[in-house]
DNA sequence: AGTGCCGGGTC
DNA sequence: GACCCGGCACT
């Protein structure tokens, strides 16, 4: 159900295998360009799919869905195109349950839940259109080094979606959208990499609620207008049921940068449960249709999804990239952290399942990274930045900080470090240090402090009991005149 | 935290 | 000037 959207997701472009022309028994790749049916109108032989592939030498070869199969990371699950498609297409994805609500869209319904039929058909051919245009306007990745490169494009788009599904601004028009997206993608803040690994996808989740035109970055609003006006301009719905993000999932090419290692997974809290999604969207569509069997969309939510599901942060990538990768992350994490819808509610919890002291709604909207940044400023910022009471902030990216601010008094080097400037700079407990570093004449531009004595002072040979033994200067807090150095 | 002592205040 | 002390710098 609700996968014919997957289908044609997984269809064109696809990169899949297919013998070789020269009949010489190789494999090759290539990249699904269009489907065909033949035997279409037989109601009772299995309808055949017809594959135009476009081979890595450029050429463009039909193969029926028999003879090619579909490429992927998981190539366990390599085999037949026709298979792998049924499987993907109907069950595939994870969400297990979750019917038509996936995306407000009303003509999800119509077009039924069958994963082959003529309307899957139809909206292939018109999945091949947008791919048509897609492909003129962008240079499309026909031939890639490995299929992990090509799985990680596909990881690589869903964690844009992803990011972007979470966005409270579905809602929203769509262009404000699109605006904001664009916005938050220069800091997108995923890292395919180590996504990948961790394995399981919401891949609906993006696709369903979240805004379909889930621009790729690199693409203005306007250099992404193709992508869906072209389609179905009748059918808004299809403009968002439309997982469009599927057809750029493949088509687009899509920006390797990896701003942030941070990755922020959304596990289910409902026992037993446990499932991990990518999207707070996909989680709470999760937790509403499967655990508290509701039907309707994420409209008529009560925000009770949020009590149970948890936020899990992923530190997928080294500290390395230091504060330049972290602070733009940020923003685009914080773009989805205000909700405006699912908050204010149930104070006590609906179901009191979970237990998390109910930081999970904040934490759906916590951007986690965000501790970073304000980490970050911490010393100077005394800015109360709201950061909501939770969780997630894992030590390690302190540490993060703690490197990128160790260097920071190399700059010193070869100038006096006047106090104003330390002062500037200052870095909490690190201020002193670095100023004994540069050894230069710590007080020298300011008060002529002499360096503490060396010798013994009154106070120290007397002690405090015999102060009366002090000199006087001593006694004043004054320079001792005793035991001059 | 302990110590040295500067800078400033009070008488 | 004697005395005291807050507070910074340094150990």
């Amino acid at each position: 159900m609700h996968s014919r959207r997957l289908v044609k997701r997984s269809i064109l472009g696809s990169r899949v295998y297919a013998p070789s022309p020269t009949g010489d028994g190789a494999v090759i790749t290539g990249v699904v360009q269009a489907v065909k049916q033949e035997n279409k109108d037989a109601s009772t032989g299995p309808r055949r799919n017809v594959y135009t592939v476009l081979m890595q030498d450029g050429s463009l070869k039909e193969y029926s869905e028999d003879e090619i199969a579909v490429g992927s990371a998981q190539m366990t699950a390599k085999g037949p195109l026709k298979s792998s498609l049924k499987q993907s297409s109907c069950n595939g994805w994870d969400h297990p349950a979750e019917p038509q609500k996936v995306a407000p869209d009303p003509t999800e319904d119509p077009r039924g839940p069958d994963c082959k039929s003529g309307d899957h058909a139809r909206s292939v051919s018109l999945l091949e259109q947008k791919r048509k245009v897609v492909s003129s306007s962008i240079d499309v990745p026909h031939a890639r080094k490995s299929e992990e490169e090509v799985d990680m494009d596909k990881v690589t788009a869903a964690m844009v979606l992803t990011s972007l599904s979470t966005s409270p601004l579905v809602r929203s028009p769509p262009v404000k959208v699109n605006e904001c997206l664009n916005g938050s993608w220069k800091d997108g803040a995923f890292t395919p990499s180590s996504y990948s690994s961790s394995g399981y996808w919401s891949w609906s989740a993006p696709s369903d609620q979240s805004n379909p035109s889930t621009p790729s970055p690199p693409l203005s609003a306007d250099s992404f207008k193709p992508f869906r006006m072209p389609s179905v301009p009748a059918a808004p719905d299809d403009v968002i049921d439309e997982p469009d993000g599927s057809s750029l999932l493949f088509d687009e090419p899509i920006p390797r940068k990896r701003k942030n290692s941070m990755k922020v997974m959304f596990k289910c809290l409902w026992k037993n449960c446990g499932k991990v999604l990518s999207t707070a969207a996909g989680i709470q569509r999760h937790i509403r249709t499967v655990h508290l069997g509701r039907n309707c969309d994420s409209e008529c939510s009560d925000g009770e999804e949020d009590f149970y599901y948890t936020e899990i942060k992923l530190n997928t990538d080294s500290v390395a990239d230091g504060l330049s990768s972290l602070s733009p992350v940020s923003p685009s994490v914080l773009s989805p952290a205000p909700p405006p819808a699912p908050d204010p509610r149930h104070p006590e919890g609906g179901g009191g399942g979970a237990k998390t002291e109910s930081t999970t709604p904040l934490s759906r909207s916590a951007p986690s990274t965000l501790y970073l940044v304000h980490t970050d400023h911490a010393y100077q910022a005394t800015t109360p930045v709201t950061i909501p009471s939770s969780t997630n902030f894992t030590p390690s990216n302190c540490s993060s900080f703690s490197i990128s601010w160790q260097s920071p008094p190399v700059t010193f080097t070869g100038t006096s470090v006047s106090p104003t400037h330390s002062r500037t700079q200052s870095f909490g407990e690190q201020r002193p240090q670095s100023i004994a570093v540069l050894s230069s004449p710590p007080r020298a531009s300011g008060s002529l402090r002499k360096s503490r004595g060396e010798g013994k002072k009154c106070r120290k040979v007397y002690g405090m009991e015999n102060r009366d033994m002090w000199c006087t200067a001593c006694r004043w807090k004054k320079a001792c005149q005793r035991f001059v150095d």
